[in-house]
DNA sequence: TGTACATCAGTGAACGCGCGTTCACTGATGTAC
DNA sequence: TGTACATCAGTGAACGCGCGTTCACTGATGTAC
């Protein structure tokens, strides 16, 4: 009975050796030129052999689409887990900065999640949770800051909540008042955090944000301040 | 000599017509599967025909990106144009819109600029000018409102502004002292805008906004708010 | 106005390339008696 | 422990495709005398 675990083993290596050689392919021409065929080439095995281990090229994307969201969510929630959970503020600085960081560090694979769709390929449902972690580390320290009495849910009535999903918004634990604004504010955060990434990241500060680091932590600051985070 | 008229009109109009035709192919695959070949088949002529009108495939690309800029850029300017200049936060919400309605009827030339950059593809020069005519619109609504007394652009001596290129700062008309934050609050402003957009036809926010206008609208307005204009 | 010439747009075949995917196959690995 | 068998990973050739770009060429358009 440990022959087939060892067979199972060595097939989730390659898997993993497949995917990471894949990977490494995205830095030259960017995810529409990864190709199948030069992967196996690099592994030294027929372009046919891959077949087993991904049925097709849209779920070898997939994979990588997935472990990018993970590796990215990861980063955001150690980063958050290495403060106390009443400092508010600095949790919300550190999870910005390590999304960042990793985006910076991953440039290939952050435009594969962030950048224009790959055209001709839907994502499936296995990437909707993974998509989400950014999101969730970021809601919780608005959660805390509300249940904690730092950040007043009620004080902004304009309303803006209307537009955001009632039962996501439950599903993080923001208060699913239609009235409010915080759920909204929040998702607004989510997309400027995203948004400042994409900027530097694709060359649209080039030739405007001589300090890209030290733009991006102020403009974060700025974000939490607007939310109540402290 | 009017026969040379003649032949540059013609040419000049083929010209157009082989971009218009390149700009619908983008719709279904993208910008990185985007064929001289096909463009020329649907045009009825040979794929070498297309090379005295563009050198290049990248040179099509380059056509494409700039013609995308300045349609998004004149969307800009003409709303803005249609508000009195005193008007402030009417002129930015009309931009604002107008920067997303084109997005949004335009969506895979949005991404074509917006999205990420093509692979192996370097943006040339002509681009510059034409990828900051919205930023321009934005920065002269602040402008605007510092002239007028209604921003107050020595509030906040954060020291931002430290971030920024002062050349471009000055050249925008944004004060150009590197102890205030105005100019960097209206690019970090100027990034979050094209990340709404972005998140929005991107399907980040699929499940999570249920009214991307409404949204959107509450969202600039914010921006707004956040920067003074009122 | 008429003719010889130059210019130019556009053709079609070809070069050389890489791709995703399929399929019949060969050995090696592990299983059951 | 030894042998017959099934399972499986991986091979290599092939299918059919489309691409960007080059090049020698053919007519037509416009020019100069």
């Amino acid at each position: 009975m440990s022959a087939p675990g060892v067979r199972a083993r060595v097939r989730a290596e390659l898997t993993r050796e497949i995917a990471e050689v894949a990977r490494q392919h995205l830095a030259p021409e960017g995810a529409p030129a990864l190709s199948l065929r030069a992967v196996a080439r690099e592994l030294g095995m027929a372009s046919s052999a891959v077949y087993p281990y991904f049925p097709s090229r849209d779920d070898l994307l997939t994979a990588l689409i997935v472990d990018a969201y993970n590796a990215l969510g990861e980063a955001a929630e150690k980063a958050d887990a290495d403060h106390p959970r009443a400092e508010l503020l600095a949790r919300w600085q550190a999870a910005c900065a390590a999304v960042r960081a990793w985006a910076v560090a991953h440039p290939h694979e952050y435009a594969l999640v962030y950048g224009s769709p790959v055209p001709g390929y839907a994502a499936p449902e296995a990437t909707i949770g993974p998509a989400g972690r950014v999101a969730v580390v970021l809601c919780r320290v608005v959660v805390d800051g509300i249940a904690a009495g730092a950040i007043d849910a009620t004080a902004d009535g304009s309303g803006l909540d209307a537009t955001i999903s009632q039962g996501l918004a439950a599903e993080l634990g923001l208060p699913a008042d239609p009235t409010g604004s915080v759920a909204a504010r929040a998702v607004q955060a989510w997309t400027s955090l995203f948004g400042l990434i994409n900027f530097e990241l694709f060359g649209h500060t080039h030739n405007v944000v001589v300090d890209d680091e030290a733009f991006f932590t102020a403009s974060t600051a700025r974000l939490a301040a607007e939310l109540g985070v402290r």
